[in-house]
Formats: C-alpha cells, structure tokens, sequence
DNA sequence: CTCAGTGCAAATACTTTGCAGTTCC
DNA sequence: GGAACTGCAAAGTATTTGCACTGAG
C-alpha cells in the first residue's frame, strides 16, 4: 500500500470518527502533502496545491494542516527559519531525528535506538515519561566533493 | 568570578571590538538577563528591565538581545510557544540539552555523553561534522504529586 | 436542509525598521 | 560633534479568525 493510501486512510477514519467532512480541497492537499519528500511549509504546499487547484486560499491550506496533525497523519516541525514545516508520519516508526547539512542543505533523517534508550533513562532520572521530542544535528560536509547533494537546492 | 561578570567582559570586549557603545539600557538588560535561571523571553526581559528601568522599550530589548546574540553571550532558542527564548552562554561547556515538563513547564537541562558520542558517529556516517545540535525532549510527570514545580507558573 | 468547510479580508502575535531626539566617546 | 543608541510608532512576517457563502452528508 502507497503513502498516501494510508494517510488517506487515516484521514478517512478520523473524519468519520469526528463527523467531519471530505472536501475537494483536503483530497488535494493531502495528495501534494503525501508527494512531498521534503519538510514543506504552507508556503510551499499552497504553491503546489495550486498547481492543481486554483483558487485555494492560506486560510485553508492552514486549517488543513492542522487538520492532518490532529488526525497524526502529519508532523509539525520548527526549523530555524521562521516558518512552521510539516512532513507525513511515517507507517511504522512514528518519528525520527534529522541531521541537517550547512553546506547543501539536505535534511538526513536518523533514528537510533542507543539514543532514545539514554532519553527515556534521561527522563525518568526526572520524574518524567517522554511525549515527545526532537532532535536536530547541525553539520558540515567532511569532505564536500564527496556530497552528492551539494548546491542542489541552490 | 560571577557569571554576570564574565558575561559582562565578554560583552565589553565585544563593544570594544566593533565600535559600538556601553549604554544603561545594556547594562540593565545584562543583569536581569544573567539572572535569569530559566529561558527568557523577550516579554519577561523587559517586564523586568523595566522594574529597574522604567521606559524602556520592545525595540530596545530585542535590538539588545541580538547584540548579545552575536557577541556571543546569549543563545537563542525556540521551543513551541511562538516566542524566541534567549539562554546565558555558559563558561565550562557551551550547550546543554532540554527535558521539558508538559504539566509544570519546567525546564530541567540535561548534557549526555553518550548521546553526544552517537551524535558524533552518526554525523560522521553521513560525512558530515557537527557544528550544532538542538535536543528536547517533552515528557509528562510520571507522578504529579511529587512534582516540586507543579503548576507554579500558572 | 443543515452544519462543516471555504475564501476573503481583517485581526493577531511576534519581531523589525524608520525616524527624530538623546547619549556616549 | 558625530556616530551609535533609544523610544515610539509604523511596517513586516507568519498565522488565526470573523463572516457570508458554498457544499457534503
């Protein structure tokens, strides 16, 4: 099963758990939301959404999002750039880190089991059981010529 | 030596170095901002600057704040309010990572050798190295009544 | 039909900037 | 005295909200 069938799956559901409804609109946003490998802010969905679908305005792209992260079908994340980013929740592990590249600017996602064995410990040393959390790295690239992302996105 | 006083020398040389000026209003702002164990942010700044210096303003705090930035006695973080928090540089290490309580909003710092290892080692696997990282973690109390800040800033 | 959803524009929250007057060196 | 600094108010961003209209169930 695709990305998106499952995300449209999980949508469908918590629609008719909540008594909300499907619209034209939602259907397209999800659709460029699910087709985007990147970390998109509103800006850029609603570019895209209307590619698709003229007419769409930022309050609904908004709404939208919002919608998707309360179905859990979206993750909100905050960069540095002033911008609020969002990226489809993946099917098995629900979350991962990212180790970002200064000089390219491609966004690595990680995940490792030693690390989030030392957060639980960490938080429990505390008092506390982890919600959530977020892990961001900095880099620069060792050896640049090897970067097979350099400039890409320049 | 205080780390108000290392901060302070730190920022005169800083002003010393670019040409810029020594004013009250940084002064003031210094001291409240070196007193400050938690994340301020600008609102609480300047509530308390303006308790040892009536009149001034939002321009002058935020002005101040990004100079201090860039000086490179202050850290600026965000977290999921919406408003940037700002951190004395420490002496010793020059980071520490967050564990944030959900139910009383405190802040506990925590610094894990193990983790910094892996990050390390995971940055290195991609080719990359490390220039700066950002850590928090969200939890909720495990055990509400043993909570010493419960609520203390509602 | 009815209530949720939409698009627009106005409102909000946080931050930055232009400008005239003030202060430090 | 002159450049840097300040305070105010106006301008910018990113995001949210009020409202009349549209559309899904």
């Amino acid at each position: 099963m695709s990305d998106l069938a499952v995300l449209q799956e999980r949508l469908e559901g918590y629609i008719q758990e909540k008594g909300l409804k499907s619209t034209r609109q939602r259907d397209v946003i999800l659709r460029v939301f699910a087709g985007s490998t990147d970390h998109v802010s509103i800006q850029e969905l609603l570019e895209r959404v209307q590619g698709d679908m003229a007419g769409v305005g930022y309050a609904t792209v908004y709404r939208t999002m919002k919608l998707f992260v309360e179905a859990g079908i979206a993750h909100e994340r905050h960069f540095d750039d002033g911008q609020t980013r969002y990226e489809p929740v993946a099917q098995g592990h629900d979350h991962h880190d990212h180790l970002i590249c200064r000089d390219c600017g491609h966004i690595f996602e990680f995940d490792d089991p030693v690390i989030e064995d030392r957060q639980s410990a960490m938080a429990a040393a505390h008092g506390l059981a982890i919600v959530a959390h977020r892990h961001d790295i900095w880099g620069s690239c060792l050896n640049r010529a090897t970067c097979p992302r350099m400039r890409r996105e320049a």
